[in-house]
DNA sequence: AGCACGCCGACT
DNA sequence: GTCGGCGTGCTC
């Protein structure tokens, strides 16, 4: 009898493929345990077990498998049962979903660089074999599997590159990550017994004759009454004093050090008991828990900063002492603040962190201890992708910020919504799911009004703050009577300048970054565009180069128009660059920060923004949307969105949702417990339906509005999409096969289609682009139509001069 | 997807 | 005469 397994190979091909195995392999495999296998001519892939058996292929030899790769399973069950949920309501294959799935660690293939870790030197340690390939790293930077299968003259060498990483002599190329060393800034205060400001003369008087030392006292007021930390070296400086001035005041307990991670946001609370929740925190609490009885998800809908936190805390505390684990899935960006501090002090033991940025070793490390349910990954925080952890026993799910657009991944396949699939996912381990926000999608408070979801509300600010005031400014208003300075207008400058006198810190969000989207030319009117893309260049002046925001591509300001050679060259528009310039002029003594893609490159770069503000070294945030994210600064009393058009005018369904969403969270950054926040939108539009809702919270009438429009207009929770985008760099190609495909799929589902069209950029990196939109009413079968759609796809694929148009289904685009 | 095979243009 | 362009087909 001869024994064979079909495996999940991580490539877009919807089929399993069949190896052949010995009697011994047979009973040592198992379902979920990762083979190596040889695919094609040269490559090795990483292959996962999905099924034993005995049924020899038909029309080909099947090959032996190269080498086994697990001792157990790695991938249970219900994962792989949930991968094909995804494989099939996403549209895409199950290697692609095995591969999104799985740390690129698990996933070695035979292209696999390897390289040297830097700091290993206890070559003894190492066996012949592992010595060679070591060797061979000391002569060249990095080696393929291939030519360390040459160097060995072996063929099984995965065990031994496995032994070199554990040993922690070499590193696999995609595992490069930029190490991250905290750094300690030293920050000084004085001590418990000296910080009453009535001891200051009695201080003074115990210092006596040490004039230098009571310098440094005095100054240190001085510097406190800016009400920021203050920093060690700053004190010194100021005060002209020594270092051992200031250690002699360390020694005599008058003085202390602490410090702050300069890179990373520091909780500053010290609180690590669980808060007893507030009445009305409680009252939530108990209707989610009632809801639960009934219903699998609840949606808990609670205004910012209304705690909803203590609520989660609770929750979690609950399930863990039943033993069952709990998934907390944030906005990828949301990740690196405050939160994950807090949820550790309260769960410390039992919390792992998981997201992508994260080192491959720490990935594996929180998949193995998940797998084997350790205590300490009893709580996964993490990003969409730690859907995909081995668990074995979840009891909630918490989907935090459930609104937010990053949930949903668009490229590469599976083009998945982590939400959606936690729901799914919790289904089949029998678990409960919450969807927090404080502006929920229209869809999951749709699904909430139908009863599939409970409702649970929370409209209380925790400690009953107020809601930030909300002031829409007029500018076209502005602009008439000459009240702009710039892109501000005199009201905006007034209220920057009060919270500036009462040393309050300031936000301001433009949702652009660069100085100015637009050049063009004054006497011709053109303006520069990318070669590459159909888009305009947005300026920017840090550089004074023109750059491509979609492909990258960039060159450097020209003097003339390029068309007709004037020198006349304006720019049009503004971003972050032009108001924090903007800025320095008008308030030339703040402090000035900003946050954006060009900011924040590099893994830590928002960290470092983010902790610089916290730390009050920063008067003024200019940022883009990446300031909207679950931020709590509790000095900041003012915040400005610059223009609140551009997104209200953006070309989607989801515009005015999404512009209500992002105005409403920006708004929440305002505000402290001890005074009421303001914000100010300035617009053109102050009568514009979706600003009117955000000064006044109308979240329902916003949520009435634009579900009567999605009714109207065909769009979600009333129908779903799938939108299919073709690309191909011949534009009569595309041209001719989007009109093929879009023909094909009217045949079907007539009126339903929408397209072929023309999407607003139209080319990027020389890729024309196409797209059609197949809208599904709600009684229509979905399985029957996706198939129909496949039907449509494989015959398009099947006509040749179509093969090379890229083509992919995205299902929700949303 | 990735890769080899294969058939046509512009170079030593 | 060859190098290399990318269209085509296949991968257990």
């Amino acid at each position: 009898m001869i024994h064979y397994i079909s495996v999940i190979l991580p490539i877009p091909l919807q089929k399993l493929f069949t190896y052949k195995i010995t009697v011994a392999e047979a009973s040592f495999l198992k379902k979920g345990m990762r083979v190596a296998v040889e695919f094609g001519k040269s490559k090795i892939y990483t292959a996962l077990v999905y099924r034993i058996h005995t049924e020899a292929p038909v029309g080909y030899e099947a090959k032996d498998i190269y080498q086994i790769l697990d001792e157990i399973p790695i991938v249970n069950e219900t994962q792989i049962t949930h991968w094909e949920w995804i494989a099939n309501y996403y549209m895409c294959s199950l290697g692609e979903v095995f591969r999104a799935a799985l740390p690129s660690a698990f996933l070695l293939e035979s292209e696999t660089a390897i390289l040297l870790q830097q700091g290993f030197n206890d070559e003894k340690s190492l066996t012949n074999e592992e010595f060679l390939v070591f060797e061979a790293l000391q002569h060249q930077p990095q080696l393929s599997i291939h030519q360390v299968i040459q160097i060995l003259d072996k063929k099984k060498v995965f065990p031994i590159i496995k032994q070199l990483i554990e040993k922690k002599v070499i590193v696999v190329k995609e595992q490069i990550y930029e190490q991250y060393k905290p750094k300690l800034v030293k920050y000084i205060q004085l001590t418990k017994e000296w910080e009453a400001a009535d001891k200051l003369s009695e201080l003074l008087n115990e210092l006596g004759r040490a004039k230098k030392q009571r310098d440094v006292i005095l100054t240190y007021f001085q510097l406190k009454a800016q009400k920021k930390p203050i920093k060690a070296s700053e004190l010194q400086e100021q005060s002209n004093g020594s270092t051992a001035v200031i250690k002699s005041l360390i020694d005599k307990h008058i003085l202390s050090y602490y410090y702050i991670q300069k890179d990373r946001i520091t909780f500053n609370g010290k609180s690590s008991e669980i808060k007893e929740l507030t009445i009305h925190q409680q009252k939530a609490f108990e209707a989610i828990e009632s809801t639960f009885k009934t219903k699998q998800v609840a949606l808990l809908k609670g205004v910012t900063s209304s705690g909803k936190t203590e609520i989660y805390v609770k929750l979690i505390k609950q399930l863990l002492e039943n033993n069952k684990q709990v998934l907390f899935l944030l906005p990828e960006i949301a990740l690196t603040t405050q939160l994950i501090e807090r949820l550790q002090h309260y769960f410390g033991e039992y919390l792992s962190v998981f997201h992508s940025k994260y080192s491959m070793n720490e990935r594996v490390e929180v998949w193995n201890n998940v797998l084997e349910s350790k205590a300490k990954a009893q709580l996964i925080l993490g990003a969409r992708s730690s859907l995909f952890l081995p668990f074995s026993n979840l009891g909630l799910i918490i989907v935090d910020e459930e609104h937010e657009p990053s949930f949903k991944q668009y490229d590469p396949a599976p083009r998945y919504h982590a939400r959606d699939a936690a729901i799914v996912l919790a289904h089949q381990h029998k678990a409960k799911v919450i969807l927090g926000s404080a502006t929920p999608s229209i869809e999951s408070y749709y699904n909430a009004t139908q009863q599939k979801y409970g409702l649970v509300t929370l409209d209380r600010r925790y400690g009953d703050v107020l809601l930030p005031e909300i002031e829409l400014v007029d500018i076209k208003e502005k602009y008439r009577k000459k009240r702009m300075t710039g892109h501000f207008s005199d009201r905006l400058l007034e209220m920057i300048s009060e919270a500036l006198n009462e040393k309050e810190q300031v936000i301001l969000f433009q949702n652009r970054r660069g100085f100015a989207p637009v050049v063009e030319c004054e006497t011709c009117g053109v303006s520069p565009q990318c070669p590459q893309c159909d888009v305009s260049l947005t300026f920017h002046s840090f550089r004074k180069e023109l750059r491509c925001h979609y492909c990258g591509y960039r060159q450097t300001m020209p003097h003339n128009c390029g068309a007709c050679g004037s020198e006349k060259l304006n720019t049009k528009g503004f971003g972050t660059e032009q108001i924090e310039l903007e800025l320095h002029q008008l308030f030339p003594d703040a402090n000035i920060g900003r946050m954006d893609l060009d900011t924040t490159r590099g893994k830590y770069g928002y960290q470092k923004i983010l902790g610089q503000f916290q730390a009050q070294e920063i008067d003024i945030l200019v940022g883009t949307q990446m300031l909207s994210k679950g931020l709590d600064f509790a000095n900041v009393s003012l915040v400005g969105i610059m223009n609140a058009d551009t997104m209200l005018n953006f070309p989607d369904f989801r515009a005015h949702e999404r512009s209500y969403q992002l105005m409403v969270q920006v708004a929440g950054r305002a505000g402290r417990a001890n005074k009421r926040g303001k914000v100010a939108i300035q617009t053109f539009n102050p009568y514009h339906q979706i600003l009117q809702q955000v000064s006044t919270n109308a979240y329902a009438e916003m949520y009435k509005e634009q579900l009567d429009e999605r009714w109207q207009y065909h769009y979600p929770p009333f129908y779903r999409i799938i939108k299919i985008t073709l690309r191909h760099k011949d534009f009569n190609r595309v041209e001719e096969g989007a009109h093929w495909l879009g023909k094909s799929l009217t045949g079907i589902f007539k009126e339903q289609v929408l397209g072929p069209t023309t999407p607003a950029i139209s080319k990027i990196r020389n890729y024309y682009i196409r797209h059609i939109i197949v809208k599904i009413p709600q009684n229509q079968h979905l399985e029957l139509t996706k198939k129909n759609i496949i039907r449509v796809k494989n015959a398009f694929q099947a006509i040749k001069e179509f093969r090379s148009i890229k083509l992919n289904i995205d299902v929700d685009n949303y």
